[in-house]
DNA sequence: GCCAACGTTGGC
DNA sequence: GCCAACGTTGGC
């Protein structure tokens, strides 16, 4: 099993969101960045977790934990012209963005605020990806050190 | 709203 | 292939 980090801006899709969708569970959608892609498409499997992250807001953190419930698959909201993340240069037959579907596990209640894991980014959390500066990646993989470690702070 | 950091685009 | 311009991300 492998471990993720997942964004998403609660304003366009939060924790809370989530939790009230039809068996907790939602398509991750709209990804358009390559490295973020290929995570999804080639790296994050059937089984493994992630951290829900809520990102440009007032308390940015870990707001939840997911189960990773279908791997990768091209994400059809590319090839829909209604949509906001439809993208004209995907096509159907060669698709270009990928999702996965997610399922709620549980909140983390309190959010373990990204304070409180900077808190610990000279030790335990030293090579964590969502506290280097500049990183923009939105699907980040956790070690499995980092993923205890954090879980032990709930 | 600001701005640093980074990714993408497109002319050459 | 280079790189300047531009757009986006995300913390503050």
């Amino acid at each position: 099993m492998k471990y993720w980090l997942l964004k998403s801006e609660p304003e366009t899709f939060s924790v809370e969101d989530l939790a009230k969708a039809r068996n907790r569970t939602t398509s991750w959608h709209g990804v358009r960045n390559y490295q973020a892609r290929n995570f999804l498409r080639d790296d994050v499997g059937k089984g493994d977790r992630g951290f829900f992250y809520h990102s440009s807001c007032a308390v940015p953190g870990v707001v939840g934990i997911v189960k990773i419930v279908r791997a990768g698959y091209p994400d059809s909201t590319a090839e829909d012209p209604r949509s906001e993340y439809f993208d004209p240069s995907s096509e159907r037959s060669e698709p270009r963005w990928y999702t996965v579907d997610v399922q709620l596990e549980r909140k983390v209640e309190p959010p373990i605020t990204l304070d409180e894991l900077r808190a610990h980014a000279s030790r335990e959390l030293k090579n964590m990806l969502v506290l280097k500066r500049g990183n923009r990646l939105s699907v980040t993989p956790v070690t499995r050190e980092e993923w205890q470690f954090i879980l032990s702070l709930r």
